[in-house]
RNA sequence: GGCCCGUUGGUCAAGCGGCUAAGACGGCGCCCUCUCACGGCGCAAACAGGAGUUCGAUUCUCCUACGGGUCACCA
């Protein structure tokens, strides 16, 4: 058959050839060892933590070794896309600062434009250049057309779909619709120019020469080394409407926009022998691979599922609502991909995530569980190691879109809010008291006399008598002006005077001796003040109150005794 | 069912032929302490199973079991 005529009846409108396509996308000048990473999603949701865990490994790579890492949007598949995707995509991107030199942007007009030169950036603008490789691989004899409609596909898939049902036997199934697949690449050219003229739709289909018998040994910067078949699958190179499928898209576009290094979910590997025949036919040299390890949760049995998309936590727009900042979720996936993140920070505690001498070596090769217990451990140490301004700072911001009301009293009197957040603050002991900005406003509502209310009762135990004596007695004492040990030991006396003990060892020796101890006190003062039995610090509560605010508390909960 | 990948405590994981098999989270206990939080100390808890190679296997090989992925004109 003649190949080349059999392209130019296919693809009459291309006239470039892959040599001029080439020239447009020179070489990148780059410094040795710099990588080219990509993130490529679909516009077909939300961006997915599986995604941002990837994105991060793109932008580390490519970043730490001085080399490009580039947004590409693969929108190829019409039906599934979703209106607004990509808005959606790039600010997410952007909240979580995972910052690309090239791909698409935000216009000042609010349209989505190109940024670099190694574009278009978005595959449903790259049909010509699609195009003129597929025209070169019909022209060797390596792709073919195939007229036979999705319907008749249908059926011929049939035999393998009972099967799958049934369960029964696959290998009958399997070599039926091989068989029938094959037929697929007995055609004229006669038959072509008819079915052309007809103006039937055709896709265009690899001819697959492989063995899968035979292995062919491939090395994964994650996974190692791996035996992967060859392919024998006469797979999808363009679909009917011009465009082609992920794997054709995937060769051509890592090949042109020069990507050194492909970073993607482990589900890929079992396309690996599509795309290593690919590269071949196309005589592209193959980029790096790293299959990345599928980020799992527990399933009601036991065992272990996939993140899909209804788990809290599956979208990376659920952290910010959950209350999560992104300096968080970062530092969490950075202990996912690397476990000795957390040491590296605990020696390195001055410098910034960012400074983390990511490795490819240290890449987990099987999936893990998500780990809401560790996300709060590294969230709440993140958390406590900011400044008071910077806690304010983002709780504001956060309050502002998710708690308006919370959003107004923190910011009625700044000055005021951010004394509460510096308590226990600051020191080489910080508290850890909240994991998420949602967690901050039953922490301190407290402090705000809006929001103040009783939330626990005097224990049983005591007499009501005591609790009045108490804060009758501290309502009569207390002087904001003192220092710590005077606060403190005014209320050792008033408990002294009413046979609380200020000794706690002799208390806990013989705890039947007294009716209480001191820490029972002050109890009693913290549920007027706070409302709560358990608060910080008691002294450095009062001092941000203030005096009036304190004397009142006490002299409202007397008067509701 | 074919093919591919994986399997160290509840979770994340060090380990890369010889160790009392790290560490972190979570759990529990003790200490510190005005409560809480922090911090300190400690406890329980693991090499999926079986062959083989070897003086010696968590580590290398094979088999089995289990788990996951994939088998589209979706990515």
């Amino acid at each position: 058959m003649d190949f080349q005529y059999l392209a130019d009846l296919l693809f009459p409108n291309v006239t470039m050839t892959p040599e001029e396509v080439e020239a447009k996308y020179p070489e990148r000048n780059l410094p040795e060892g710099a990588k080219v990473t990509r993130f490529a999603p679909s516009p077909t949701g939300f961006v997915h933590f599986g995604g941002m865990y990837q994105a991060i490994v793109d932008e580390r790579l490519a970043h730490q070794s001085g080399g490009v890492f580039y947004l590409r949007i693969e929108d190829t598949d019409g039906q599934r896309e979703i209106a607004g995707a990509v808005d959606a995509l790039l600010k997410t991107l952007e909240t979580y600062g995972v910052s690309y030199d090239e791909g698409v942007e935000i216009a000042e007009d609010g349209t989505i434009r190109d940024k670099g030169d190694y574009g278009p950036y978005k595959q449903s603008q790259r049909a010509d250049l699609y195009h003129v490789f597929a025209k070169k691989l019909v022209a060797e004899g390596k792709a073919y057309p195939c007229f036979t409609t999705e319907e008749e596909l249908e059926e011929i898939q049939q035999a393998d779909k009972k099967a799958e049902i049934k369960n029964t036997d696959w290998h009958v199934a399997a070599e039926q619709k091989r068989a029938a697949m094959l037929a697929q690449r007995n055609f004229t050219i006669e038959e072509v120019e008819e079915h052309l003229k007809a103006g039937d739709p055709f896709v265009l289909r690899i001819l697959a020469n492989g063995d899968p018998e035979n292995k062919t040994k491939f090395t994964d910067l994650v996974k190692g080394n791996l035996e992967v078949p060859e392919n024998d699958e006469d797979f999808v190179l363009l679909k009917s409407d011009g465009i082609p499928t992920y794997h054709f898209a995937h060769a051509v576009d890592d090949h042109l926009m020069k990507t050194t290094h492909v970073i993607r979910g482990e589900d890929w590997l079992p396309s690996l022998p599509k795309h290593i025949q690919l590269f071949r036919y196309l005589g592209f040299k193959m980029p790096k691979y790293l299959h990345t390890a599928q980020i799992l949760k527990s399933d009601e049995n036991g065992g272990k599922k996939k993140l899909s998309k209804r788990d809290m936590g599956a979208k990376m727009d659920d952290y910010r609502s959950m209350g999560y900042a992104t300096e968080c979720v970062w530092e969490y996936i950075l202990t996912l991909l690397n476990s000795n993140f957390e040491e590296w920070h605990a020696q390195n505690a001055a410098k910034s995530y960012l400074d983390f001498p990511f490795n490819i070596k240290k890449m987990s090769v099987s999936g893990c569980l998500f780990d809401f217990n560790k996300l709060n451990d590294v969230s709440k140490n993140v958390l406590s190691k900011l400044t008071a301004d910077e806690i304010y700072e983002k709780t504001v911001d956060w309050a502002a879109e998710f708690d308006p009301e919370f959003h107004a009293l923190l910011t009625a009197d700044p000055a005021y809010t951010k004394k509460i957040f510096a308590i226990g603050r600051g020191g080489k002991k910080p508290r850890k008291d909240y994991a998420t900005f949602r967690e901050i406003r039953p922490f301190i509502d407290f402090f705000y006399d809006d929001l103040f209310k009783m939330k626990e009762e005097y224990p049983e135990k005591f007499a009501k008598e005591d609790v009045r004596a108490v804060l009758e007695g501290f309502a009569e004492t207390y002087n904001a002006a003192d220092d710590m040990n005077a606060w403190f030991e005014k209320i050792q006396k008033i408990g002294e005077a009413l046979g609380y003990t200020a000794d706690m060892k002799a208390y806990k020796a013989d705890p039947e001796a007294f009716k209480g101890n001191v820490a029972d006190v002050s109890m009693f003062i913290r549920i007027a003040v706070t409302g709560k039995q358990n608060s910080p610090d008691m002294y450095a509560v009062m001092q941000v109150l203030g005096e009036d605010r304190v004397l009142a508390r006490v002299k409202s909960a007397l008067a509701a005794l």
